[in-house]
RNA sequence: GCGAGGGUAGCCAAGUAUGGCCAAAGGCGGCAGACUCAAGAUCUGUUCUCGAAGGAGUUCCUCGGUUCAAAUCCGAGCCCUCGCACCA
């Protein structure tokens, strides 16, 4: 029999009666609801194990509370919005190699590739791929409710529509400037994924210092560090490079050509009057209002043209740069190379102290380079390394000096914007953008910061806005609970948010068609415009009809009234009232699940646009996150060449068996870790489980015995733990109760049994199988009709737990035993004795009495039953008890045992199982009456005996 | 730097909130046995060290502390992972 094979057949067989009972099509009824939903994925590509992970972990809820009585409403759609696919498509029409390669790995030949080159086209084929992978999977999801995002839509595009226009009308939206990467050739900005180089850079901001010159001109560099502007010693310019003066509002800067260019495109108005040669200016000396007093521009071939403005200031007390370059020029000052007036000025320089930097002096430059030992300038990467370690230390530690004026005691990062501030304010100074280190656009284009005007934001920096959302999260449920402080920071830091784009696909802002809204704004509150989707798109991807506010407003809001709504939309009036009551009964989503990257951005931002335009009762109730999944422990990704999409998963394990190794890979906010090895096994447990279902008729039905009821209660158990497992999301001990649990506990009744009860077996199968129908779905069907039902275990609804009950008595003997077992085992191993006969003796009862009664306090019982003992219990016996009495007592075990004792009859027990022990050692058992006069007493054993540890000899 | 989380036996990992029943679940891997012509699969046992009697010793990043008692509480330190955005 082929394992695979069979589990194939299995899993046909109940997707296609699943999709022909229409079981997992949600309508509202009288029942609970429990709506949950996942971030619909990107359809740029198809899902792997990673996607799937975390679409299982909303499957496996929903299942599980179908299974609990709820009606569970999944729906599932797929994200179009944005530059990817656009970008990809491109890839593919110029043919490049590396997203040829991408998509032969997904099974695309080269004959069909060239439809790709088509955006849309990606639009129709990876929803298709998606569908088709989840419900190969197994999904339990209500397929009626798909659709694609984008204008490509235009019942999903006017939907997104009204969300803009109900944010703007409440000043969520708003207009304002944005620098952004930028590239100067394209003439567009440029995201992470379409760089050569600098992925992760960042725009930042540099002040820029003017400094006027004799001729009444400005010569303009450009800082990050504003704040030693008051130790300023020079002026730094490169004699070989091509500089500007360019007229800007009513002043000639001098800055470098390239500066000039980059200072059009952040929006600024610069007429270029004229050019010259750094050289040019070498030896001039320009007035610095920080310093009071005017200072020498000196040649400094360091000084890039394309960095900043090409003119910097030296600060030799804290820029070890500056510091090392002065050295240079004071050396050749001294050996009379230099024009005599420079080198006069030069000599004369030293640096200014102003800043205390603990562990690093007033002149932090200088200790740095004496320590690491820097010789000249050409010692770049000692030089990279000194200037970071006192650019850090410095802002965090650094102090300012007396002669900062009223800047004397503040630290530097309070130095630093209060200074910038100032000067800003009396027009000493302006500002200019840089990319935080070099960004190359895959047209290979060094790239810019542009900032670009007339943005639309969405107001995340809003307080009253943040403040609102921290009161959404608050009421909120987290899983696990620890990512609430997450979020809740996220909702802190978060600010104005560029909403639209100029690139890609997208829907169109309603109020100016130039810009389209990008793919994380038009995402944040589809979950309402699934419980309707399936009105309006009667289950296609994408709807030609438009809808209109008035539509959205009534159906979504409750505002105006339905026959406006009907009207507007085209439907008739009791079809909009419908839609209206279907969004009532499903809303709020009372989960939703996706990876941990999106907790920065998505789920925050879906959490803001909910408290903006829905009344509280609608907000999330509960989001889930998990970590990335890594395959048998190393981490998955294409450039490591281990990842494994679902359908080789599917193919390779089934989908009960993927879906189960999902769920067994849980490990909360940590990666999971998809255990090939687990896969390997797993088919053929679930097998096993399905033999024991269609078995169950060839057992017999005779009388249950303790046996019966200890199994019974150990069913009670791990269901108990199992329910509290799935409440919480941890599915990998949900799994471990259902599976390994039941299982172990199953294999030890029948052993110790003997010829399981049919009755019992079948209780223990049908749980079981219920227990593991939200992992493995397609077997438990298929086990659940072996054992003769007629209906879906899908849809069966699980016992309360509080009807299983669990016999302390039959738990408590039974581990006695397992303990006097290993008590024995322990024996032989050490021994090495093969045993003929081992006697047991048990604690006699006054000993059990004496126990309680101390353990209790009951200080009369106690010393009554002593007096009674006293003149036929020998001294020594009762000695050797007192003191593990007290041993026991210490170790703080004796509450346990006296419980224990309590409720089972050692000696009963070990001679009802004689025969067990018998065959389980292989040698006669002897189980003397601890009580009874007379007893021989194997090398004096019998008096060590003790509640819960008999004495045991070996011979 | 800011924010979040973490360091447990060969590996992965539970346990930490509520200290004691913790030499510490479970899974992989290893070893031994059963089955088999054999291999694989499966099943059983075993897997910190020592031990000819169920015991003892040493462990849960390091150091120190609280306590009758610490993987668990407190303090200090070392190390690791993730996020810090306009990018899905």
């Amino acid at each position: 029999m082929n394992i695979s094979e069979d589990m194939f057949r299995i899993e046909e067989k109940w997707q296609k009666r699943w999709s022909e009972a229409r079981l997992f099509e949600s309508t509202p009824d009288g029942r609970d609801k429990f709506y949950a939903t996942y971030p619909y994925s990107y359809m740029n590509g198809l899902p792997h194990i990673g996607h799937a992970f975390t679409v299982l972990r909303v499957e496996f809820q929903c299942r599980y509370r179908r299974m609990r009585g709820y009606n569970v409403l999944f729906p599932f759609a797929f994200h179009c919005t944005g530059v990817p696919i656009v970008a990809a498509a491109k890839r593919i029409k110029d043919g490049e190699s590396t997203q040829m390669q991408i998509m032969r790995s997904m099974g695309i030949t080269d004959r069909q590739v060239k439809k790709f080159s088509e955006p849309e086209y990606w639009t129709r084929y990876f929803p298709k791929r998606w569908e088709n992978s989840m419900r190969r999977l197994g999904m339990s999801i209500d397929w009626r409710r798909k659709f694609i995002t984008t204008p490509l839509n235009p019942s999903y595009d006017s939907f997104v529509r009204w969300q803009f226009n109900v944010l703007r009308e409440k000043n969520y939206v708003r207009l304002g400037s944005h620098a952004v990467i930028w590239c100067p050739k394209d003439n567009i900005p440029v995201g992470d994924h379409d760089r050569v180089k600098g992925e992760g850079e960042t725009p930042t901001e540099y002040t820029l210092l003017k400094f006027r010159t004799d001729e009444g001109d400005f010569l303009v560099t450009a800082t990050l560090r504003p704040e030693t502007a008051f130790g300023q010693t020079n002026l730094w310019i490169n004699p070989e490079a091509d500089y500007v003066r360019a007229l800007v509002d009513n002043e000639v800067w001098i800055l470098s050509k390239e500066a000039a260019d980059k200072l059009t495109e952040q929006g600024r108005k610069l007429t270029v009057k004229g050019s010259l040669k750094g050289e040019e200016l070498t030896g001039a000396y320009a007035f610095s209002p920080t310093m009071g007093k005017r200072l020498v521009v000196l040649p400094a071939p360091f000084a890039s043209p394309s960095k900043g403005t090409g003119i910097v200031t030296s600060v030799p007390s804290d820029s070890p740069d500056d510091y090392i370059a002065l050295k240079d020029l004071k050396r050749k000052a001294e050996n009379d190379t230099l024009e005599p007036s420079i080198a006069h000025a030069v000599v004369n320089i030293e640096p200014v102290e102003i800043i205390d930097t603990p562990g690093y002096g007033t002149l932090p430059a200088k200790t740095v380079v004496d320590r690491l030992n820097i010789r000249s300038q050409k010692d770049k990467e000692k030089l990279d390394r000194a200037r970071e370690e006192v650019y850090r230390e410095g802002y965090y530690k650094g102090v300012m000096l007396e002669r900062c004026a009223e800047y004397a005691g503040l630290t530097v990062d309070a130095a630093r914007s209060a200074i910038r501030k100032k000067l800003l304010e009396s027009g000493d100074a302006d500002t200019m953008y840089e990319p935080s280190g070099e960004v190359v656009c895959r047209c290979l284009t060094r790239c810019i910061v542009k900032v670009v005007s007339n943005q639309w934001f969405l107001a995340y920096g809003d307080q009253k806005w943040k403040e609102d959302t921290h009161e959404a999260i608050a009421s909120m449920r987290f899983y696990p609970p620890l990512v609430r402080k997450q979020f809740e920071h996220v909702v802190d830091w978060l600010k104005d948010w560029a909403c639209v784009h100029h690139t890609g696909l997208g829907t169109t802002l309603p109020w100016d068609d130039a810009w389209k809204i990008e793919s994380l704004s038009d995402s944040t509150i589809y979950m309402a415009y699934y419980t309707i989707a399936h009105v309006i798109q009667k289950g296609k991807i994408t709807s030609d009809r438009k809808l209109g506010q008035a539509f959205f407003d009534y159906v979504f809001l409750g505002i105006g009234d339905s026959d406006e709504a009907a009207v507007q939309s085209g439907f008739s009036r009791s079809k909009t009232e419908e839609m209206r009551k279907e969004f009532l009964y499903w809303y709020p989503m009372d989960m939703r699940n996706s990876g941990k990257d999106l907790v920065g951005n998505h789920l925050t931002f879906a959490a803001f646009n909910h408290v903006a335009i829905f009344p509280r009762e609608h907000w999330p109730r509960s989001y889930g996150v998990n970590g990335w999944i890594t395959i048998s422990g190393t981490k998955m990704g294409k450039s490591a060449g281990n990842s494994l999409y679902l359908d080789d998963a599917i193919a390779r394990f089934g989908a009960d068996v993927t879906r189960l190794t999902e769920a067994y890979a849980d490990e909360g906010f940590d990666d999971p870790n998809f255990d090939t090895g687990f896969a390997e096994t797993a088919g053929k447990r679930l097998l096993q489980m399905l033999d024991t279902a269609k078995n169950l008729n060839s057992l017999d039905d005779s009388g249950e015995n303790s046996m019966d009821v200890w199994m019974m209660s150990m069913m009670a158990r791990h269901y108990g733990g199992y329910i509290a497992a799935m409440e919480d999301m941890s599915y990998k001990n949900a799994v471990k109760s259902a599976l390994v649990d039941m299982q172990n506990s199953a294999r030890w009744y029948i052993k110790r049994r003997g010829t399981p009860n049919r009755r019992t077996m079948r209780k223990f199968a049908e749980l079981q199988v219920m227990m593991l129908a939200p992992f493995t779905p397609h077997v438990c069907e298929e086990a659940w009709e072996a054992m003769g039902n007629q209906t879906f275990v899908s849809t069966q609804l699980m016992p309360e737990p509080s009807t299983m009950i669990e016999n302390a008595g039959a738990l408590a003997g039974e581990g006695y035993l397992e303990g006097v077992i290993a008590d024995i085992s322990e024996i032989l191993k050490v021994t090495e004795i093969v045993p003929e006969k081992i006697t047991i003796y048990t604690a006699a009862k006054w000993k059990t009495h004496l126990l309680i009664a101390e353990q209790t306090g009951n200080r009369n019982d106690s010393s009554a039953i002593r007096k009674q003992l006293s003149s036929g219990v020998a001294t020594r016996e009762m000695e050797k008890f007192y003191r593990n009495l007290s041993r026991e007592r210490q170790s703080g075990r004796l509450k346990s045992i006296a419980e224990t004792a309590g409720v089972i009859d050692e000696h009963r027990l070990l001679n009802e199982n004689t025969d067990f022990l018998a065959k389980e050692f292989r040698c006669r058992i002897e189980v003397p009456d601890g009580d009874a006069a007379g007893v021989e007493d194997r090398a004096g054993r019998r008096e060590n005996s003790f509640p819960l540890r008999p004495s045991i000899f070996v011979e």
